[in-house]
RNA sequence: GCCCAGAUGGUGGAAUUGGUAGACACGAGGGACUUAAAAUCCCUUGGCCUAACAGCCGUACGGGUUCGAGUCCCGUUCCGGGCACCA
């Protein structure tokens, strides 16, 4: 009898083994080096896992497993980010309560994990919505409130700092990160009770609670971030969002634009990434220059990337927030701006993106071109951004079609400024040319005497522009960014709750020893629309315990019950740092310990979607930084090595019923009758064809359905879509484990395609990757269910077979490109059945091969082949290029000055002997000596490729 | 509108980075074994022409560089992703 591939037996048994060893708990050992494998930590959502939630997990656990045999001390965590909008709304819809429905999804999750073999250390396991853990994000946001950026010396630096020099000097001197630029003495300073400084100090601290416009979505009955919203509605459930002015706490995350800029050039992502986080980001270099308002003393700023154009400016145009609205607004103009600012703020941001209509209103003052000394009108429109730049521009409408619209619509003058720019249809916005007009004539240049623009090229001319302005005082070279600082509160339950109380008004933090504080519990956690933070229905003895638990250690000075914060932290929070609680999960202490930090560093290898570009991606580059800053973190980026996984879509079958009756034709018929194409649960089609039994069990209205065929079958339509459970396209894990094993499952996952490339999920190739684990299997025992091993001698061929493919696995694993490696295997086996290789070396280090791939059948094998410990710890094999023909260097060679020669020689031929044999060959028989030519290729034309083997 | 990535058989996808395009797998067709089915094994499978050998055409489209282009350059079309009154 030949042994069966028993994939149940072997797999269950290699679980329990597991357990028992302990096998993948790993400890800081200095004896080895490190590597960092991370996964981005699941949402345990209700629907639990289908077969795209694994593709990155396998990819980064061959990878882990890969390193672990090459020698390395692998880190591969796994927890659950069990706080925030996804776990709560699963709550809400289902009527249970979120730490119910997070508890049982997180053992589902686990559940399901378990089975597919990953190498994950659990004891490292972290929850994001543990005290244990919670308490290091709230002890994070404790220390960006008690911080401030410095600009100067390019980092977060502790507040009291800050206000010693307010003591000492006010406002001045300052180069720091701030809300709005602030103007006080140090006298004035002194002089502030508490409550005025605790509101100065807001400007500057990275944690601080703001006034802002916020993105405030009646659905979710909270505010979002901006990453959060998508197309003016909510990532989660498409909900619309408007803008609201709300009291938030939020994160100068804005602070780090530069660093999180130059921070990109130093770690290994994808192109499209860094340029995603480029453009969130949004660096642009530009001029402020200032304009005084016509006929009195007030100025006000602009900021412009186009400071050459300052010649053909013909109107200002202000935000409608902008506070100088008020200031500039004449009186006989008061109606229609007021008018004009209602409306800007009825309407929504979603309403404002469809309808792109201009509109403004003029404000009846002027501003003075400090370059010509004209005036010209200051309108207002809601085209102009208030959050971005100083909130105003300088309008040049023959170089920007904004503008341009604009002044096509009320009629405002076009005055082009670059040679040969045709402006009587669209501006010309392009930054070539050759500048004129620039000034217009002498005497309309007052102020701005000696600046000439004429004749170069707009590059110049904004060189030229900015020297001047910042030379003759009218302004300064500024870089302005488009990242905003994130907004931090959630009106929600399940959250981290702010480490916060209100001390006569002014925010406060809890002090460091009473973290954690823990999140109440309370009977209604609904949100509501209004925006009342759930938490203000926690039952008065949990909040009053916090209060005690800070009065009795004396720690506030009076024994009053103050008011705790009732916002939570939003999702983000708790996903923005846990890569270095895993590095020392169970500290009571610390975040991490030194030793801990100093000894894993930063994550080495970090996989997971690309659609965490511009939000967590942001968020704890930002919060890693911070950290850097504090030394809590001893490395700046916290990710070096970014691996985007592609989605897995969903592949959905079609049943096609003939309308207005119970039949269903089979696809290739279907054009001959009228009919309605249904989905069909892709778990009772096998290749296309219907499982017609199954069918009609699968609900009762088809019990009596009746079918047209062809060549017997019926052959369903499909689809690629979304994987979704209406689509009745979802396929479980646990189904196909169960119906192939978790080895067939991960290298099925790896075959399917590149890793970073999003496809379509379709069951049908499965089998061609269970038959290659048979083969593979059969490859060990004979007939009779005997391991076929020995130690004889492996055969030039078995080598050669080998060699290949460790050569193609190495490079493969390490470049990520698993799914060519999945062939290679499939030749060798292929190759070393027909060799009938018996050799136990040339066996071993097969099984050590596929183990990172499929660790079960690899473990059984190791053990017959005699082996006591995990394959895990079996050294991956080295190849020799001796033992590979095909492995050979190109090279072109001039022959006789007119023949060119490709020689493919052996690698292990040193470069400089290749290149000087070749130069100076009388004739390619010279290379060829002592070797034997394989293949000829001869091109027609010149070109020869000759392939050749040692003799 | 701007930026990024891509387009190869019926399908998923290979191609040592400028050197015999289509590896490997799926699907399809044919065959062996079997009472039969499943499983397993073998052969064929880009298109056209041919009895066959051979030959010609083929990597979205149009040009170019090169002895040689799926690969490099220029232009066009299409699909995907990101940003978007950001001055």
């Amino acid at each position: 009898m030949a042994k069966e591939y028993n994939f149940r037996e072997i797999e269950k048994k290699w679980h329990e083994r597991w357990a028992e060893w302990q096998i993948y708990r790993v400890t800081e050992d200095a004896s080895k080096p490190k590597f960092y494998v991370l996964n981005m930590f699941p949402y345990p959502s209700g629907a639990g896992l289908h077969v795209g939630h694994p593709l990155g997990y396998i990819a980064s656990d061959i990878y882990a497993r890969y390193k672990r045999q090459k020698g390395y001390n692998v880190l591969n965590p796994m927890g659950y980010d069990s706080y925030g909008l996804p776990a709560e709304q699963y709550a809400i819809q289902t009527g249970q309560h979120p730490e119910t429905t997070t508890f049982r999804n997180i053992d589902r999750y686990r559940e399901q994990l378990d089975k597919i073999g990953f190498s994950f250390d659990w004891s490292r396991e972290v929850r994001t919505c543990t005290p244990d853990y919670y308490h290091w994000t709230q002890w994070a946001f404790r220390k960006m409130f008690d911080s401030f950026y410095c600009n100067s010396c390019r980092k977060a630096c502790p507040i009291e700092e800050l206000v010693k020099h307010f003591e000492e000097q006010g406002s001045e001197n300052l180069d720091v990160a701030q809300s709005e630029e602030l103007s006080f003495t140090a006298e004035e300073w002194n002089a502030w009770d508490e409550k005025k400084k605790s509101d100065v100090l807001m400007n500057y601290r990275l944690a601080f609670l703001g006034e802002t416009m916020v993105n405030w979505c009646p659905a979710l009955g909270t505010v979002l971030a901006n990453d959060e919203v998508i197309d003016g509605v909510s990532e989660r459930g498409g909900y619309p969002v408007e803008q609201k002015r709300m009291r938030q706490w939020c994160l100068r995350v804005s602070a780090y634009s530069q660093r999180l800029l130059d921070g990109l050039e130093t770690i290994q992502w994808s192109e499209s990434i860094k340029e995603t986080q480029k453009n969130w980001i949004g660096r642009s270099e530009g001029t402020e220059m200032r304009f005084r308002i016509s006929g009195t003393d007030e100025e006000f700023t602009i900021f412009t990337t186009r400071a050459d154009t300052i010649f053909g400016v013909t109107f200002m145009v202000l935000a409608p927030e902008s506070e100088l609205v008020k200031k500039v607004t004449v009186e006989e103009q008061k109606e229609a701006v007021e008018e004009y600012l209602k409306q800007v703020k009825a309407r929504t941001e979603r309403e404002r993106m469809i309808d792109k209509r201009v509109t403004g209103v003029f404000s009846g003052s002027y501003a003075v071109n400090p370059f010509t000394g004209e005036d010209v009108p200051i309108w207002i429109s809601d085209y102009v951004l208030a959050g971005y730049g100083t909130g105003a521009i300088m309008a040049v409408p023959a170089h920007d079609s904004r503008d341009y619209a604009f002044a096509r619509h009320f009629n405002l003058p076009v005055i082009p400024l670059i040679e040969g720019a045709d402006v009587s249809k669209e501006s010309y916005d392009a930054k070539e040319g050759i500048v004129t007009n620039s000034p217009r004539n002498r005497e309309a240049q007052t102020a701005g005497e000696g600046l000439v623009l004429n004749g170069m090229t707009v590059k110049e001319a904004i060189a030229a522009t900015k020297k001047y302005v910042s030379e003759h005082g009218l302004g300064r070279v500024k870089v302005n960014y488009r990242l905003r600082d994130a907004i931090f509160s959630r009106q929600r339950y399940w959250g981290e709750p702010f480490p916060v109380y209100y001390k006569q008004g002014i925010p406060t933090m809890i002090p460091e020893e009473c973290l954690p504080l823990e999140l109440p519990q309370v009977e209604n956690f609904l949100p509501t629309e209004t925006g009342e933070p759930p938490l203000g229905n926690a039952k008065i003895w949990a909040w009053d315990e916090v209060n005690r638990k800070v009065t009795d250690k004396a720690l506030i000075d009076e024994k009053t019950v103050f008011p705790l914060e009732l916002f939570t932290m939003p999702g983000f929070a708790g996903s923005s740092a846990y890569y270095l609680r895993y590095m020392d999960p169970g500290n009571p202490k610390a975040l991490v310990s030194k030793e801990a930090d100093e000894y894993w560093k930063n994550v080495d290898l970090y996989v997971g979607g690309s659609e965490h570009a511009t939000g967590h991606l942001i968020y704890s580059r930002f919060w890693n930084k911070f950290l850097y800053d504090l030394g809590v973190s001893c490395v700046e980026e916290p990710f070096q090595k970014l691996i985007n996984q592609g989605m897995i879509q969903g592949r959905s079958n079609f049943v096609y019923r003939i309308k207005e009756t119970n039949t269903f034709v089979s696809l290739g018929l279907k054009e001959q009758y009228e009919t309605t194409p249904i989905h069909v649960d892709v778990n009772i089609v096998k290749n296309d064809v219907l499982d017609i039994e199954a069918f009609k069990q699968w609900r009762p209205e088809y019990a009596t359905a009746e079918f047209i065929l062809e060549d017997g079958k019926y052959v369903c339509g499909w689809a690629v879509e979304k994987m979704s459970k209406s689509m009745f396209n979802v396929v479980n894990p646990d189904v196909i484990v169960e119906n192939y094993g978790a080895d067939t499952l991960r290298l099925y996952e790896m075959f399917l395609g590149p890793v970073e490339q999003s496809k379509p999920w379709d069951t049908n190739g499965i089998d061609g990757c269970h038959r290659f684990l048979k083969k593979f299997w059969m490859l060990f025992w004979d007939k009779e269910g005997q391991l076929q091993a020995d130690d004889s001698k492996p055969t030039a061929e078995n080598m050669k077979s080998l060699h290949k493919l460790i050569k193609k696995v190495s490079a493969d694993i390490e470049e990520f490109s698993y799914n060519t490696s999945i062939p290679a295997f499939m030749v060798a086996t292929t190759e070393l059945s027909q060799q009938r290789c018996r050799s136990r070396r040339v066996l071993e280090q097969l099984v050590t091969l596929i183990a990172p791939f499929c660790p079960h059948i690899a473990e059984e094998l190791w053990e017959a082949l005699g082996h006591e410990t995990s394959v895990c710890d079996a050294a991956w094999p080295e190849w020799d290029d001796k033992y590979l023909v095909e492995s050979v260097v190109k090279m072109p060679v001039q022959f006789n000055g007119k023949v060119r020669f490709t020689l493919e020689l052996p690698v292990d031929m040193p470069k400089e002997e290749i290149e000087k044999a070749a130069l100076s060959a009388p004739d390619a028989a010279r290379h060829l000596e002592g070797q034997q030519v394989v293949k000829t290729i001869v091109v027609p034309g010149r070109i020869i490729n000759i392939v050749v083997k040692p003799a």
